[in-house]
Order: C-alpha cells, then structure tokens, then sequence
DNA sequence: TCCAATCCATGCATATAAGCATATCAACCC
DNA sequence: GGGTTGATATGCTTATATGCATGGATTGGA
C-alpha cells in the first residue's frame, strides 16, 4: 500500500470507544446497556479495560453515577466523531440496502433458466428496468451462502438455518418419448410394458430410478444407459427417439412432437422452492424480485 | 439527555468497522490480520457479519483476494473517517498519559503522611511544579484498583497480581513512652517487667500483641486496654504518659520528651512497600512520583 | 506444465467476554 | 429515620468469538 498509516494507533478495541460514547451521552452505565441491549456489567468492564488500554481515566466513580474527568471530556470528542461516521455509514449502508438499483443473480436449473425464467425477467424487467439481472444456471444446487447467487429455484428445501426457502407448489413432471420411440418398443400401456425401455437419467445417483420404482415401476440400472446432469441435453435427446424423459409437464408439453408415455397414469410431482439468504430481510431489491418470482411461478 | 441521537443506527459492531478498514487498505484478510494481530479466519468472519449486519456486500470474493463492490467502496470512505477519529483519540490519550501536568493522589498512613511525606512532596513540588498532590490518608488499605489512589505507601505486599509493588526496605520500630510513664512502672529493663505494662494497640486484630508475644513478650488482652487505628493518636497518648507505644524509630526519635523502651532490645523490622496499579507503566506522571518517593522513602 | 507460494474457507478446541444474580452503596421520599 | 429506588462492582455460569490446523483454489514462475 501506498499510504502508510500508523497501526499502531488504531488497534485499540473499537467497541469499548463505543461503550465510552454511549455511557458519555447516557450518563450512567445502565443506560448505556439499555441503549445498546447489553447488560451493565459489560458497559463498565469495557470502559474499564478502555481506561487501562489508553493510559488514561475517563470517569471518576461518584456514588450512584460516574463523572466525566478533564481528561475524558477531551477525548470523547474524538469518540463522538467516531460515533458520527458511525451513524453516517449506518444510514448509508441502509440506504444501499433498500436502493432498488442493482444487479441480481437468480440461480435456476438450465431448463426453468431456458424454459421459464424468460418470460419472467421479461416482466420484472418492464416492472423495475434499474435492476440488472444475472442468471446462473448450475446443475448442482449453488451456495447462496458463499453469495454465488442471491435466490435460487430449488426442488427441494434446503437445510442451511441461514436460509429462507418458500415452497411455491409442487409442480407435476411425466415421462415423455417421441410417438417414434413408443412405437419402436411397441406403444406401452402399463408400467409393465416399460420394463424393456430405456431412460435417460438426469444425475448421477439414481434418483430417478428409485422415483420411478417407488410409484410402481420395476427398473434396473439396465433401464438407464445413458445419463447427463443436464435437462436440456436430456431433452434433446428424448427428441432425437433415444429414449424417455422426464419432464415437467407444463414445459413438456409445449413441444409438439412429443407425447406423453402412459398419460392416464397420475403425475410425480416436485415440491418448487424459492430460496434466499437472509439479505432477503434487509434489501429491497431482492424482496422484489422474490415476491415476483414467487407470484409468478405460482401461475403455471 | 437533550441530544437524542438515533442509536438504532450506531448499534452496529464497531470492531467489525475497523476490520473492514484494515482489510479494504491493506487488499487481504491475512494482511490485516497481520495488521491487527489476529488470525485471517477472524477477519474474514467479522467482515462477513458485518455484511450480514448492513444487508450490504462489501467485498466480491474473488480467486486469491477480495475486491471492493462499489457500495462497499461508498461505505469505505466512512469507516475511514471512524478510523481518521480513532487516530487521534489514540494520539491525544496518549499525549494525555505522558504528560507531567495533573493531579495524583498518594495513601499512606496518617503517620507517613504527617511526618514523611511533607518533606518529600516538598521535594516534588521544586522538581515539578505541574504535578498536583494529594494526600490521602487511610488506615484501611486503600484501594487502588478502585483508583481511590494512584501510588499507595504500604507495610505489606498487596496479593492483587494487578499491582505493581516495590519493596523499599525493612523499617525498624522499637516501643516508646515518656521516661514519667516508665518510672510509674517501675524502670523496666527486661521483658519481663513489661509484663504488667499497658500499650497501646493500634488495631482491632491484637496483631501488636501477637507480633510482641512472637519475640519473646508474654502479653494478655490486659496488656492493651486501648485502641485506635490511628497512629497519631496513638502517638499522643503516648505523649500523655497512657502508656506505651510502638512506632518506627526515625519518626519517633524526632520526639524530644519520648525515650525508648528496652532501647538495649534488637528493633522489630516492618517492611515498606510503594505500590501502584498498571497505569505505572502508561503514565509518565504516575511514573515520575513514585520514582521519586522509591528514592526518598529509601534514604530514612 | 507442474510446482510453489499465497490467500480464503471450514471444523474443532479453547480462551475470552457476556449475561445473570447478587451485594453494596448513595440519594430521595415518606 | 427507615424504606425504596437506581446506581456500580463482583462471582459464577454460559455463550460467543478467537486461534489453530487443514483443505481447496488461484496466481506466478521455473
């Protein structure tokens, strides 16, 4: 660094200024601890430790209350000048917080980041232009925490405490194959029939295979020759009749040439969940679009 | 208070304040870590809370070091101005702690402080002019951790590991009365013929008695029918012939009408320790009298 | 291209500081 | 004068934050 400053003078504990100027402007220990939600004790030890890490007595201990010395008054006009900048970037940081303007980094799948989130930016884009968004399509779930992204659409709840997650629906998925494909293993009617055909996993630890055996189907890992962490990859190839899919429905079913395998059977369904860090709390920009994105991946 | 500040705002840690400062000029947490003395994980937690804190992201963690988001580079230039304050909060304190002028206060007994320490303040006063004195005469050790005083003069070494004690050398105090006293006994020339004397006792825990009886003397209760905590006092009574006294030769011997009793018999030793709290070491003032009196109190 | 150096994040053990309860004291009021 | 209120100081327990050691990741150079 260019500019040199004298540490040295700054180590001292930044918090034990604070309690000096509370207990100044209060008057008492106790009230300061009220005003900073801290118990009396605390207030007078730290100021204690203050007094013997600068050397110098702030208060002379009179009966029920303190009393400034000479020396303490001269200094808590540097401590109030602290308290000040203090205030300055507490209102500040405040204000950053609830400023709308800003980037914005949503974390989806690459399917809902292809087939959903579109027509939803188009409108929070029409609704608040001075926000900028981001959008980060990861196979595996992001870490909000590390701030990767600021919200992210999750099929599952997540278990961090830091986090916020709201549940928007559960959202059906069936299993889809060209009308060429079903022909070719011989138009299948019940899950029996399925037993010979071939799926396309999306990941990597069969959870798709164990789903589907849990409503019913008999599968082995014979069932699912080909696997990729990528929906849209996935997809096209159940387009390309190299096998069924499965898919949510209401994005499966805006492609023509695809149809739906055992349609009378009843539809997996996937919890949908909106997941934020707290700063959901604190900042307006994110609550904005949380609350869009939760209204609208309600309307599918 | 008629200032009523907004204390919402400055409720925040100011610790977390000065590790963002630190970390923001010197580019890395580990370099302000060095800076402050505290391990890197330590700072990179207290920034992250206090991002937490503000609903703001202060820095984009980005490969090997961090860089500033533009709010955070706005919020800078505050923390900056806390650490500017800071500066010269520490600067003047440490002015305050090293300069010769102002007030200190000295306990002693009421013996010392009326027959020893006049001359010696005396002395004090020529040297330095600037420093004001008081005398604060308590037959109860004071306490210094309470700040009652700044340097106490004391017979024993304080167990409180806060202190800072020094041992100026062992005085020696012999029993005095009036020769009209001594005759009314009868002349005694052994300790033995002190048998049936009265002394004076000059504390509530017989420790005068126990201290006689160790060297030799066969005293009762009887012995010491009266009893003050005040040395001068005590002295006085012995003037008035009520009985015998015990007290350190040098100030006794200024006594004209006083002799000493068994003046053949080895004098009983005290010790004399000057103490003082940490402050010693911050305060030039501080440090100046009780050099002075180490020195002064060792000539006698 | 690989190695070395540097930096940030995390888990765990520990030291530090905070809170609670209590004792003590001074001032005020009845 | 005694009781009451509100103040500070202290001992003890618990919660918090720190430090250490480690792992992962990136940059710069051989």
């Amino acid at each position: 660094m260019l500019i040199c400053m004298d540490w040295n003078k700054t180590k001292f504990d930044w918090n034990r200024a604070r309690a000096f100027l509370v207990t100044a402007q209060e008057g008492s220990l106790s009230a300061a601890g009220r005003v900073l939600n801290m118990a009396q004790p605390t207030i007078g030890r730290q100021i204690t430790a203050l007094e013997k890490e600068l050397g110098v007595i702030l208060f002379e201990r009179v009966g029920r209350g303190l009393q400034l010395t000479p020396n303490g008054a001269t200094l808590l006009e540097f401590v109030e000048r602290m308290g000040q900048s203090a205030n300055a970037l507490s209102i500040a940081a405040y204000g950053q917080s609830q400023s709308i303007e800003g980037s914005i980094t949503i974390s989806a799948s690459d399917t809902y980041a292809a087939n959903v989130l579109p027509a939803i930016i188009a409108k929070l884009h029409v609704q608040q232009p001075a926000i900028k968004v981001e959008i980060l399509t990861t196979n595996s779930a992001s870490n909000l925490l590390k701030r990767e992204a600021d919200i992210a659409i999750r099929s599952f709840c997540p278990t961090e405490p830091e986090l916020i997650a709201k549940k928007i629906r559960d959202v059906p998925a069936r299993l889809y194959a060209t009308a060429q494909y079903l022909s070719a293993i011989g138009n299948p009617k019940t899950i029996a029939d399925l037993s010979k055909a071939e799926f396309i996993a999306i990941d990597k630890h069969e959870s798709l295979m164990k789903g589907l055996n849990a409503v019913g189907f008999e599968l082995s890992a014979d069932n699912f020759p080909i696997m990729t962490e990528n929906f849209l990859v996935m997809w096209e190839m159940v387009k390309q009749s190299i096998g069924i899919g499965i898919l949510d429905s209401f994005i499966a079913e805006k492609e023509p040439t695809i149809v739906s395998v055992l349609p009378d059977m009843p539809p997996l369904m996937f919890p949908l969940w909106l997941v934020a860090h707290r700063e959901l709390n604190t900042s307006r920009r994110i609550r904005v679009v949380f609350d869009l994105l939760a209204k609208e991946l309600g309307k599918y």
